[in-house]
DNA sequence: CGGGATCCACCGCGATACTG
DNA sequence: CAGTATCGCGGTGGATCCCG
């Protein structure tokens, strides 16, 4: 590990191309199901979203309920822990808006 | 782009294996000359490391001093820009010590 | 509706060698 | 010292089809 750098723990765990993205709008607008988070994040392909969902639900970062009807029915919220990571959204989010300028 | 989200702006510019701990290590030890910035980032390989930091360079992010001497001499710092994300990285560095617990 | 399986293109990234 | 050039692989991610 590069000297004491625990960034690199963080990294690990919203590493990837949607991630934070995802728990970005879910921090907004929890519980959502997959197809919400579909019209929320177009550009990430159907795919995509489950993959790094998978992720996230076994790295204890979100929260998966599913619904044994018919059509079958899941909601994604996140953990106590993915509510941590609020700061670094937020501040990301933040930067995000003033840069605007680009 | 997605649904209203800023993140994407934020992640286009530190996305990257080591854009992150590259800056957060030049919000600490700045200015650092290439093989400082080596000893600290031992797993990244220098290549990475001059494509990474040619990057953050054209995005405005961290500023390059090229001293003409033999041998040569650079120095790395963070352009006023850059230091906008510490809130970022500062988050993201918080995150990873109070999870040690992983 | 909420995924999984498969196939494939791309490129991120490492290893190594060379240069001013 | 501070890079660049070239090669090559593995993983990321898209497209499409399938399934309970």
């Amino acid at each position: 590990m590069t000297k004491d750098c625990p960034i690199e723990n963080t990294l690990k765990l919203i590493h990837g191309k949607w991630k934070s993205v995802i728990i970005y709008q879910l921090s907004q607008y929890q519980p959502c199901r997959f197809s919400e988070l579909q019209k929320l994040i177009p550009e990430c392909s159907k795919r995509m979203l489950a993959l790094q969902l998978k992720e996230l639900e076994s790295d204890g970062l979100i929260d998966k309920q599913v619904y044994a009807t018919v059509p079958p029915k899941t909601e994604y919220s996140l953990t106590a822990d993915g509510q941590t990571l609020q700061p670094i959204i937020a501040a990301m989010d933040q930067w995000g808006r003033n840069s605007k300028k680009v």
